[in-house]
DNA sequence: CTCATATTTTGAACGTGTTCAAAAATGAAT
DNA sequence: ATTCATTTTTGAACACGTTCAAAATATGAG
């Protein structure tokens, strides 16, 4: 199995993550071989399936890389920012932002992570503690004493969280759509739906749409594929 | 390539795909193989690849059929209900009916097609034909003169038939996702949401939300991955 | 140091989708 | 019937991800 005992194998594993990064980035996924992968870490095919069941297991790790490196670009909108619309676009933008220059790669880690059934799907229960991390992080998007000062109904701010990372992965979906220059058509789109989610929520308790709002909560609540 | 002069090979052509389209369902997508295929159409691996340029194209085939087949169970629908909750739904739900044996198999399909730039994505502008008459079918979900006696609001008119196929589009990958026996959850998914749209569409023009209506429509028509 | 056990590494082999030069079958014109 | 070009078919070969029995190396106990 993957996991190893001694220190030295530690580095080999990195070893050969790193190889496999630097070659995906290189000549893209299928591009990468993982012949090649396993030679420019020194090592041989067979060996690098001692630390990583299968070549998709390798590109999340790029992933969970992605995850972690946008992590502080985040956090510094959650200082800064006291909107709602603009912690929520600024901490999507900043994961778009980190992911921009392995748009390629992210195409294919969707391909894989698009399967239902699939570990690596965000909704699969192996990816569970990642997801919940997730969304965890809207709960400070959200919280005014994180520094939001946009109002929030209170029969929605237990589901939001969940809302707002759905919202995220609906971006991501875009962006990875998306063929403009410079991906500008997501950050425009970000602005836009962003905006447009900050208004809904105004409107949310209105005598109007109470019961629809409820309604809206109630289904994803029950009908979400995941947990 | 696949332009086949003779009648006779037009034949062939059909036995290819009569036997990938069974073995498909025999042994799932991945365990049919193109050796498998045509060696139960009577032919060389090689000569497959004469009729269609890969394996994926074969299982593109099957959507194509589901789509054919749905057709007469949708129109049954349009000619007997008469609100449009029950028009949608029960179009929707043809279409569920007639692909639900190939549960599978549609997985497999969604995978390759799920790749945004991939000519089989419904997105592509190689499935705009197809896409544009799955959409040009809800015009007569819509239409009072075919059937639907629920009133359209005028300026939502012209692009609810494009809404209600991405509201089907989304269904569908709901339904992809659906591990519930007999996917039992997917048609209460479509009950539940189907009575949502249509009652977002009686609130769409109130003084309050028209602005917000106009938003959203122009929002799906500014950023749309397609045409 | 010795030896047995556990960990790590090897590289040939498997089955896959796909390619392609060559062969075979077909069609048309003389 | 013969020729010649076109369409169709063949099957060996390629590169890929992956497996696995065997070999090599490291670890630890006596």
């Amino acid at each position: 199995m993957s996991e190893q005992k001694t220190q030295k194998a530690a580095q080999t594993k990195q070893r050969l993550l790193d190889a496999a990064l630097a070659l995906f980035q290189e000549a893209g996924y299928e591009g990468a071989t993982m012949r090649a992968i396993a030679k420019a870490a020194g090592m041989s095919p067979g060996a690098a399936y001692y630390y990583f069941p299968s070549k998709e297991h390798l590109i999340f790790e790029y992933y969970k890389q992605s995850y972690e490196d946008h992590l502080p670009l985040a956090e510094a909108v959650l200082a800064t920012e006291t909107t709602l619309q603009a912690r929520l676009a600024g901490v999507v933008k900043a994961h778009i932002d980190v992911a921009q220059p392995f748009h390629a790669l992210s195409l294919a880690l969707y391909q894989v992570a698009s399967q239902p059934h699939h570990p690596l799907s965000p909704f699969s229960p192996a990816s569970k503690p990642l997801r919940d991390t997730n969304i965890a992080f809207f709960d400070q998007v959200i919280d005014p004493a994180a520094g939001n000062e946009t109002k929030i109904p209170k029969n929605l701010a237990a589901s939001l969280p969940e809302l707002l990372w759905l919202y995220k992965m609906g971006v991501i979906q875009y962006w990875l759509y998306d063929d403009s220059p410079e991906r500008a058509k997501t950050y425009a789109f970000i602005d836009q739906t962003s905006d447009l989610v900050v208004r809904l929520l105004s409107m949310a308790n209105l005598p109007l749409t109470k019961t629809l709002t409820d309604k809206v909560v109630g289904l994803v609540h029950t009908f979400k594929p995941y947990d």
